[in-house]
DNA sequence: GCGACAG
DNA sequence: ATCTTGTCGC
């Protein structure tokens, strides 16, 4: 039978308490959506947001954002959209949807394709509530996603070993909830999710498969590469005789 | 009560 | 998130 389909099917709540139960109701979803599997050449989404330069600390609604996505298979950009938006609230934890979400949402639909997967900067199962924004998003989106972060939000883990591809589990409780990956040699891991139909085994098979010669995974690099530089552009801070490539 | 805490 | 970009070196 059909789910009862939360808040009116707004996607982004503008309330921290609206957006909190409706993280309890896709975390429960999340668990009953059919699970996917990367393929050999997926097409292989990155999104990312950024803000003003000279901000510190949470911000406010209102501030200034930019949003890129790209769309890479193999070492191909397909892809790409970049954005200007605002903020829809200060970085809270565990409430980052609130901030990020909707501007997220706008710049995939400005790719001219749909990616099978998409690469976020940001927890997904890793969440107090079991559904950061990288599960919301793949869950507005319809399509699968996979968190890629810095640190962990609640979660923890122990250093994989340092050639690259090797990974150690990320717990929380005595759940799985993503992979700490070793991308490249030598250099700090990232923490890998597992957000909207997307398992820890997933996740880490997703990040692996894009990943460059940098320690950041392709998709997501370009896509923040992309978004620094429309924020330049917007700052008048491009640098002399700039040429996009 | 205090600190930690995705971006 | 931002501070910092490409560059030389292990």
């Amino acid at each position: 039978m059909p789910h009862p389909v939360p808040t009116g099917r707004e996607g982004w709540p503008h309330e921290a308490a609206e957006l909190e139960a409706l993280q309890r109701v896709l975390a429960e979803e999340a668990s009953e959506a059919p699970a996917w599997r990367p393929a050999v050449s997926s097409w292989v989404g990155g999104v990312f947001v950024c803000s003003p330069t000279g901000l510190v600390g949470e911000g406010i609604a209102g501030d200034p954002c930019w949003a890129a996505a790209v769309v890479v298979q193999g070492q191909r950009t397909m892809a790409s959209a970049v954005v200007r938006g605002e903020a829809g609230a200060p970085y809270l934890t565990g409430l980052l949807a609130l901030r990020e979400g909707a501007l997220l949402e706008r710049v995939v639909h400005e790719l001219a394709v749909v990616p099978d997967v998409v690469v976020v900067n940001a927890t997904g199962r890793d969440h107090p509530r079991r559904a950061g924004l990288a599960l919301h998003l793949g869950w507005v989106l319809d399509v699968p996603t996979v968190g890629v972060t810095d640190r962990p939000l609640i979660a923890s883990g122990s250093d994989p070993a340092p050639e690259r591809g090797s990974s150690a589990p990320l717990l929380l409780g005595g759940e799985v909830v993503g992979h700490l990956v070793r991308t490249r040699r030598r250099a700090r891991h990232v923490f890998v999710h597992a957000a909207w139909r997307t398992d820890p085994e997933a996740a880490r098979e997703v990040v692996l498969g894009c990943a460059g010669p940098s320690r950041t995974p392709e998709p997501l690099r370009r896509a923040r590469r992309l978004a620094r530089v429309e924020r330049a552009r917007n700052e008048g801070r491009l640098p002399p005789g700039w040429r996009d490539v």
